[in-house]
DNA sequence: TTTAAAATCGAAAACGTTTTCGAAAAGACC
DNA sequence: GGTCTTTTCGAAAACGTTTTCGATTTTAAA
């Protein structure tokens, strides 16, 4: 071990640890000379700061958290990316949980988080969540919080998301436009924030175009980590509504789930029932026929929120006015072969 | 922010911070009583230590590091999976980090997780990787690393990884047995070491089989991120050696690849070409035909890297002598479609 | 009652920095 | 040479803990 230390270039240099400190750090009343000794000395006794020490003193630690349900996922593995990328760059480090979609966890989460002494954290919240005073008790303790994606409209905070009901709205259009007429919607749980926005504008789009909104052709998928929700209530939706042509999927793993069935059951897709998800998970450009999606942009929401974050970090530090803002990303339709006869 | 310190419990009681430290941390010279009353003070006033004064004093972080070259891939996802489940049940944090595949990012990162002063990292080498001084003189100076999967024979430390040559040389046993006589091997990049274990276990597998090993059939996948190579490699195989009968790859992502090109040239799988892929990504069962493959048990590989390091940590911590491990986890096959006609 | 042992507490040093503030030295000016 | 300004440096406090060691008080033993 044996690190050196501010004293050891002092002693070593016949000077005080005050004015090695000042010469590493540039303060401009140390002579060129001696700055130059110190720099040279501490080059080549291999001095590296004490960064906990450091951290101790300045009250920063230069390290945000990040809170997500889940890493599996292609779509967070991207936000992942984009987070490390930004943040790497902007001289952070990043301490990653996972909450596993569970509330209490995320909660103790935040906790050690705060006590850790992170300047900030980003979180997507899980599906159980549904208390928010976790997350405004760290706000209150001057932790800044940035919510992506999974996120809750009623905490005061910064944000990137996706214009979710938006884009399902898109999404439903995009297929009656395209002749469809009997169109399901295979919804995830009643909680989050997305699950719930993406129903509204599967609803919105339908009635927008004079099509009666029929709640006997949602069905709920709730499990995020397989396919199998997908593969039997498509399963059960034909059995039960097999006039349906074409169904608009919350999530790209569910739609591929409902794929799996029709190729399985001999369906043709989409000659006989059309398939669209949410995603563009690299996957859905694997499966055959190639999925219909919404382009949901991971790694750039990745990047904005640390963004957010590291600029509230900094304005809380130099004591400004924090502003709070929400940014939404925009998405797109990508269209493939699941849609297209 | 407020924070309330022990100064702050030690004054509302009119007592020393040293009898709240020691109370609070279960020293036996504190009466029955103080301590009680601390402990309700304590939670009354919310306190909350502040980790960074007490990093600095005990010289720990209760932190990991973590260097993977990339988070995309399915397989490291897990492996991260399996890392953060078990720091966790261990009461440690992790940073993560991404070396995007880059020897000199990976290097810098590795330093900074040093001066971080996390108390060991786990590191899985990037592809240009050939130079581990780095990495050894992490570990002089006292801060253990263990390396998993993409790991150098050379550095003396910790590994945990699968047996590559065995592994590849059960698949290729497997396609021989399974009557496929002209087998090709489209082989990662020349640096790593798994790439070169799984060649060698391909050519070993041939030559023990009966099978001359012909250098015109190993192709070269150096791009780790898409699948473009396995396709283009595909459509070059298909003119150069139309005549072979299956292709063991050296990832799923190449096999896709392969697949994919396949499926739009007409060529079928398995009955004109076998694929056998590597890793057993989600992705291979989405595909069509569903993808023979070898189980990596990432998940495993995460947990058992993160015990095997906080082990070491205790040991150095505790100043007993440190042994390293080679944790060798067993490989399956996954036998799927892509190989029975 | 005296003495020894046990129980309970607190002062102070330490971890390695950063930063304020004052002192000393050097230079400028008359 | 004397005064004033500028340059250069260092002592010391501070960040919030932990832990050693000695001091004081209480209890037990005789």
């Amino acid at each position: 071990m044996n690190d050196t230390k501010l004293i050891d270039i002092a002693s070593a240099l016949g000077i005080s640890v005050t004015t090695v400190s000042k010469a590493l750090k540039g303060y401009t009343d140390i002579s060129k000379a001696t700055r130059a000794r110190v720099i040279e000395m501490a080059e080549t006794m291999n001095y590296i700061p004490n960064s906990v020490a450091v951290n101790l003193r300045t009250n920063e630690t230069k390290t945000i958290g990040v809170i997500i349900p889940a890493t599996v996922h292609h779509f967070f593995s991207s936000v992942l990316n984009g987070i490390l990328e930004e943040a790497e760059k902007r001289g952070y480090l990043v301490i990653i949980l996972q909450s596993n979609e569970k509330y209490e966890l995320e909660k103790k989460q935040l906790a050690l988080l705060i006590q850790k002494r992170v300047d900030g954290v980003l979180m997507s919240l899980s599906n159980e969540t549904d208390d928010f005073t976790h997350i405004n008790e760290a706000i209150r303790k001057n932790t800044p919080v940035v919510l992506f994606d999974k996120i809750a409209k009623r905490v005061d905070c910064s944000k990137v998301v996706i214009n979710d009901a938006k884009a399902a709205y898109d999404a439903v259009t995009y297929l009656i436009n395209k002749g469809y007429k009997k169109i399901a919607h295979f919804r995830g749980s009643y909680v989050p924030q997305n699950s719930i926005d993406r129903f509204l504008g599967y609803k919105r789009a339908l009635e927008a175009h004079g099509i009666e909104y029929d709640s006997k052709l949602v069905y709920v998928c709730d499990n995020n980590t397989d396919f199998e929700d997908g593969y039997e209530n498509a399963q059960k939706i034909m059995t039960e509504n097999p006039d349906i042509d074409a169904i608009f999927a919350i999530t790209d793993l569910v739609a591929i789930g409902i794929i799996k069935y029709f190729n399985e059951a001999g369906i043709k897709t989409p000659e006989q029932v059309a398939v669209f998800g949410f995603s563009n998970w690299f996957m859905s450009t694997v499966i055959s026929p190639k999925l219909t999606t919404i382009d949901q942009p991971g790694f750039e929401m990745g990047h904005q929120a640390v963004s957010l974050l590291i600029d509230e970090i900094m304005d809380i530090k130099e004591h400004r006015p924090v502003t709070h803002q929400i940014i939404e990303l925009p998405t797109r339709i990508i269209e493939r072969e699941s849609t297209v006869k």
